[in-house]
DNA sequence: CAGCCGTGGCG
DNA sequence: TCGCCAAGGCT
């Protein structure tokens, strides 16, 4: 097993194939990158684009979006998906601007205790907010290594102690270029070395990648179970958060029998709503943003 | 810790 | 067509 990736062929790739995105401009603050790092949780670039943009013309600054609602933030949302992530992202705003003078915390520990930021946000803003040497592991590189250093297609499930070792050990010792060093794997894994159809005849490590050398055999663990959406309490959740969205002031009640048929399930969507603080019930029987 | 939490584009 | 999936986090 090749024990390390040729970090100049990486560098050198990637320096002539990255993409131009708002959030990797020269000068960018770490708040631009976290919002970018929340929004693209789960998410496509080319759909969190022109919401990262509206996004941080609104609220260039952490104490800007904390001194607005919740509801703003939601709606501003759209239909990014995951809209727990708006309240996460609000919030962390608030507590940025309570606790950390405004600014986004540096130290990985304080990052990782605002909400929504989980080990991988964390190290992501610290290798490219403030360009420091930290273990990147997204999906992207976790195929990436699986790949190059396992010969194996697809990582497992969760990420394991071994792998984030192994990680951590091919990771290049300075500060500026691991950080490099990491988006250049992600992007490597969002342009070329892609879960369904791998482009190795443009891949800068094909020659050492001991997947391909392998006969790219295919994944051989448990399976993956997919997941319905359709018809299930996660749609019917967006259907209603949708009308209330869309809605410039808050909806009578009744009015969600038009986002979802079936009313067992409608009830147990608005509750769950509004445990999550994504939906309010004011005391008119309205319901509306927070 | 396995399950839950949206959405839309693509092969 | 429809299953798969896209820079995870939380409980």
């Amino acid at each position: 097993m090749p024990e390390s990736l040729p970090t100049a062929a990486i560098l050198g790739w990637y320096a002539g194939h990255r993409r131009t995105l708002p959030w990797r401009e020269a000068g960018v603050g770490s708040w631009a990158v976290l919002v970018s790092e929340v929004m693209l949780q789960q998410t496509p670039v080319a759909r969190v684009l022109p919401v990262y943009d509206s996004w941080m013309r609104r609220w260039p600054t952490p104490p800007a979006l904390a001194a607005d609602q919740p509801g703003d933030a939601v709606r501003m949302w759209g239909r990014l998906g995951y809209p727990r992530r708006a309240l996460r992202l609000h919030a962390a705003a608030t507590v940025i601007d309570e606790l950390h003078d405004g600014s986004v915390p540096t130290t990985y520990e304080a990052l990782r205790g605002l909400p929504g930021v989980g080990e991988y946000t964390a190290a992501a803003v610290t290798a490219f907010a403030y360009r420091r040497r930290a273990v990147v592991l997204d999906t992207n590189v976790r195929r990436v290594l699986s790949r190059a250093l396992e010969g194996r297609q697809f990582p497992s499930r969760q990420v394991t102690v071994a792998e984030r070792d192994l990680a951590e050990s091919v990771l290049p010792p300075d500060d500026e270029t691991a950080a490099t060093w990491s988006v250049a794997v992600m992007e490597l894994g969002a342009l070329v070395c892609t879960a369904a159809t791998p482009r190795c005849e443009a891949c800068p490590v094909a020659a050492g990648c001991a997947w391909r050398a392998a006969g790219r055999p295919p994944y051989d663990g448990p399976a993956r179970r997919a997941r319905p959406y359709v018809g299930t309490d996660r749609q019917c959740r967006g259907r209603i958060l949708g009308l209330l969205r869309d809605s410039d002031e808050p909806v009578p009640a009744a009015d969600i029998v038009t986002a979802w048929d079936d009313e067992e399930q409608r009830i147990r969507a608005l509750d769950s709503l509004l445990a999550d603080g994504l939906a309010v019930a004011l005391r008119d029987g309205r319901l509306g943003l927070p």
